[in-house]
DNA sequence: TATATTATTGCATATTTATACACTGTTTTC
DNA sequence: GAAAACAGTGTATAAATATGCAATAATATA
């Protein structure tokens, strides 16, 4: 059974390199003497739960999901600085405006970061709530936000 | 702008549904009023940090890298039942014996697990040698492990 | 050992995805 | 306000990926 070696080569190449495609990866491990096809390699990625993400350059690449880790704040944070209007606060609630139609999206955003003493939020079209636990927290709350967005 | 309002209501629907191919979210959206091709899903897909997880069935479908945080340690899990044949120690050190050219995967496996008093692994073609911080700990390990396997 | 069962893979190809290019609408700059 | 720069999208298609099927290898079972 040469399938754990085959696949533990590509673990290691992914980290090593920008492997952009199945191609290219059996062709990188056929120089290496491991011959394969694109099709095996398409099931072994099924299996290693490989997946494509964007490498520095824009472009695709073959990557661990712990890899991606740091990712999922990049697309938040990036999904803020297109979309947030105006931060602000009324008692406990920090109401957000956003552009027509981003406050949904701003809104699970939100909900992703799991900040302290956020109890829940709840978004119209161009406008977010998030209630918050403790009043003393809202200044926090709000100081996290803007910190995203610059 | 109505990209965010579309792309609030992707994570919507991936979480929702299984969404198999981009052509399938299209059409999805197009039901819901949302006229939109293939191409600008791909986009989407691409800005929001989607993923293709292997769903319940087997098959591919859309989902975020949060949702398949599970599924790492499903990996090494499954790795793990498929190439181990016996774990055994001497001292400190915990012998793992696999199939053979399994070994090299199987070790990546184990640091991933970051497993405590785990000083460090190296890997053979089918032998593990787990270096074991503290004698006391060796049996936990070992249970650690068989735990996994079975 | 012979037979049956299961796992792994290649080949060929259908399916799916990414992207170059062109167009449109929006925002910025002077 | 006109011109320039930019963002978002569709069209068409090239590029990349997944998979049915058949062959072979590995493993289990009698």
């Amino acid at each position: 059974m040469k399938k754990y070696a085959r696949q533990s080569k590509i673990l290691e190449l992914i980290n090593e390199r920008e492997i952009e495609t199945q191609e290219d990866l059996a062709s990188t491990l056929k120089g290496m003497g491991i011959n394969v096809t694109q099709a095996t390699i398409s099931r072994d990625i099924k299996e290693l739960r490989l997946i494509k993400v964007t490498s520095n350059t824009g472009k695709y690449k073959y990557g661990t999901i712990e890899e991606s880790q740091n990712s999922i704040s990049d697309r938040l944070v990036r999904i803020f600085k297109n979309s947030i209007i105006s931060i602000d606060a009324s008692m406990n609630i920090v109401v957000i405006r956003t552009i027509p139609g981003a406050a949904q999206i701003c809104g699970s955003a939100i909900d992703s970061l799991q900040i302290p003493d956020v109890g829940g939020t709840i978004a119209g079209d161009d406008t977010v709530f998030v209630a918050v636990r403790k009043l003393e927290s809202v200044d926090d709350i709000i100081n996290n936000l803007y910190a995203l967005i610059n």
